[in-house]
DNA sequence: AATTAGTCCAACCGCGAGTTT
DNA sequence: GAAACTCGCGGTTGGACTAAT
């Protein structure tokens, strides 16, 4: 998936991850208190220099990620529920593996563990209704297919870890093929984001909740520059262009998740295209899905 | 009861990107 | 402008637990 840059290739390793004398595994209830006393009384970040004045033997890293996916107050503990997972999906669909912005929309619920959820749980519900639980469409039996790409294909829609191949491969036919190779899947949320944006008339205030969420994660903005939505984050140092467009992808994205959009979506980008799939329910027009007002509702 | 296989999830790792020096 | 530092992300691992044999 990345492709490492000459630079990251000559990097050293960084000292936290390599120190000896730091300990490693499981967290100790001490540990955690020493933890959340420190971010209690300083608040997060600096996370390299936390451990010392902490009086932790861990490496920043380790107690960030300690902090972010159980220490958090606003950590959710305890089953997902169908919501929750009917939302995860929808947002999975969209945004395909980036947890940490499917997370930045189920409140109280960190990516790590929707990242777990999802293999251990969702990917094999969607499969067990016929759906490639990687690209959202459905599986073909294909009992006759032979085709070494064919395996490659479906074993690495499968392999988000490894014990998750093998298990599939048990269960599931590696013949599987997924359908319709035009498929890709950052180009179904590029376009329709492209066309919104293009034909949004920016009220330039924050008026949602969601938008606030979004605001602090420029992260997003980052990644869909990386995708090429240049003009999503025309200036990335312009404030008001930013904030303007996380509104606008933050309704958007509310909008996706209503389960009504995605058929517009996909005629959208494929025209005559008509695929099954069992999220796309309506016609409404895509215009109609970006308008302003859902902000306000 | 012992062993093996499967499941779950907290934690680790490598990397990219942004920021600071 | 380059190098070093820092943060955060997604993929992966490993160990605890449970179910099946």
């Amino acid at each position: 998936m990345r492709i490492p840059s000459a630079s990251s290739r000559t990097k050293v390793v960084t000292p936290c991850c390599t120190k000896i004398g730091l300990k490693r595994g499981p967290w100790t209830p001490e540990e955690d208190e020493l933890l959340m006393n420190y971010v209690s009384k300083e608040g997060e970040g600096r996370w390299r220099t936390l451990p010392k004045k902490a009086g932790l033997f861990r490496c920043g890293k380790s107690c960030r990620l300690r902090w972010m996916n159980y220490l958090r107050p606003s950590v959710k503990r305890g089953h997902i529920s169908p919501d929750e997972e009917d939302l995860i999906v929808r947002l999975h669909r969209l945004l395909g593996n980036r947890w940490s912005l499917i997370a930045g929309r189920i409140p109280g619920r960190t990516d790590n563990e929707i990242k777990n959820y999802w293999n251990t749980h969702l990917s094999k519900k969607l499969i067990s209704q016929g759906i490639d639980p990687r690209t959202h469409k459905p599986l073909i039996l294909n009992p006759n297919s032979s085709s070494d790409d064919n395996h490659i294909i479906t074993k690495k829609a499968y392999s988000s870890s490894p014990s998750s191949s093998s298990k599939l491969a048990n269960n599931y036919d590696l013949n599987t093929i997924i359908p319709n190779p035009i498929y890709i899947p950052n180009f179904q949320m590029k376009e329709p984001l492209r066309s919104s944006i293009n034909n949004y008339n920016c009220p330039g205030e924050i008026t949602s909740p969601d938008d606030y969420q979004y605001q602090s994660s420029n992260v997003m903005l980052a990644n869909y520059h990386d995708d090429n939505m240049n003009i999503l984050v025309h200036d990335e140092r312009d404030d008001e262009m930013n904030c303007c467009a996380d509104g606008v992808f933050s309704s958007f994205l509310n909008s996706l998740i209503n389960e009504d959009m995605f058929n517009c979506q996909n005629q959208h980008i494929n025209g005559t295209l008509q695929d099954f799939d069992p999220f796309m329910a309506s016609s409404t027009p895509l215009s109609d899905q970006i308008n302003p007002k859902r902000m306000d509702e």
